[in-house]
DNA sequence: GGTCACCTCGCTATTTATGGGGAGTGTAAA
DNA sequence: TTTACACTCCCCATAAATAGCGAGGTGACC
């Protein structure tokens, strides 16, 4: 695991090349999730397969995607819901397109609500897949603990993030505004007049360089200044 | 490392106490934060400290808590911001009640938005301390995903979470209004009328429970439906 | 001792969001 | 095939947020 000594993003395809290899299954690949798409991927997946994903739109209906976003410990892919008629569509789409039928995905989750994959996924039976996960699966988180560090490293908006820090009195508008209360519950809770109220919101507003109230308030919840 | 076969919440009151003895460290604290302070906490500090680090309201101005929430990696305690008035005199406190002056924070992050800590603490110089966490860096991860990942299970407001799924239209729409349109611009955006887009909101907002657009808008990043 | 950020309060007018009603289409699952 | 549910459109009245003005007191830091 020499992960931790590259240093740029050409690396990070090189290093999860010499990855699959060394564990010896089809596929690896890391990929960053956010509403715009992929923000940063790298594996070995076909290209083709990469571009038809994006051009489908299918990071809306993958499985994995959706069904990591609920959980905490990595998936074994078999136990996700392909019911439906889409993500059947979908499978056989991706295992005609070379991806394994068998895969184990790991959520990463990093400040700023950042939220992102590490797969691995190969074609075997069953039994041989769920012998990989016992041996792996430490290592595996791991590494996709590693190679997101690396990833938050070559982000290059970090530096915008830094702005202008909120005061306590904005932070606890922000908060109440995010569970739900409205300016008057809000000033009434907080024991201040509605006007000084609106003070808060319309600086905490202009900090966040946000548009409206609820920009602010997702704003500030995305990067992690506030938590409900 | 028997952590896996742990399964009641006592268990991990047991559990830690012993990892602590296992380190060789003076504390090792696993909590769960959100608004309303900790959720769930486990740990060998002292009950007085705990209890005062509660009532104070400690936790809005710990820089541990502050600071590793901008963080994804293993925090150590000297890197972080202890240059303010405040930082410092809750520092001293926190040493006076038999808290390390050494540490190694880990930020914890799961679904729905949650967001944990896993600390060792220790007494002892920057040298040894230095030593200590280069050799257990990757078992404390390792330890900490672990640990949340028992605490997830052990949470009882799980239930509730997997209520109404959202339709496509109202994930759209809430993410439109996370980013900061206002309803004529998401409406426009979407090629729908306003009046429409009202419904989805309007719908959204019921399957959400939420009280006002800016709470269906929190709630969904909160639960990790929307990303942006 | 001055500066700066924070906290607090006030007014008016305009724009925008919300609440509650109804109604027709299509696709997809049971 | 029938039953859902998602998607689309419309009206009206009221509640709430936003924009723009101003102003005084407190505490921290240099």
């Amino acid at each position: 695991m020499a992960l931790e000594t590259s240093s740029a993003l050409s690396d990070l395809q090189t290093v999860i090349e010499q990855l699959r290899d060394v564990f010896h299954v089809d596929h690896m690949v890391y990929h960053w999730v956010n509403a715009k798409g992929a923000r940063l991927g790298v594996g070995t997946y076909a290209p083709e397969w990469v571009q038809r994903y994006v051009e489908r739109g299918y990071i809306r209906l993958d499985p994995v995607v959706i069904g990591c976003f609920q959980k905490f410990h990595p998936v074994d892919w078999k136990f996700l819901d392909w019911s439906s008629k889409a993500s059947r569509e979908f499978q056989h789409d991706a295992i005609a397109h070379g991806v394994g039928n068998q895969g184990l995905s790991i959520p990463i989750r990093g400040p700023h609500g950042q939220y992102a994959l590490f797969t691995a996924s190969h074609n075997c039976d069953d039994a041989t897949w769920a012998d990989f996960i016992e041996d792996q699966r430490r290592d595996l988180i791991l590494l996709a603990h590693y190679f997101n560090e690396k990833a938050l490293d070559l982000e290059p908006d970090k530096i915008q993030d830094a702005a202008q820090p909120l005061s306590p009195r904005e932070l606890e508008t922000l908060t109440l505004l995010a569970i739900g209360y409205n300016r008057a519950q809000v000033a009434q809770t907080l024991s201040i007049s509605e006007h000084t109220l609106r003070v808060y919101v319309e600086s905490a507003r202009f900090k966040l360089s946000a548009l409206n109230t609820t920009h602010a308030v997702a704003t500030a919840l995305n990067r992690g200044l506030i938590v409900i």
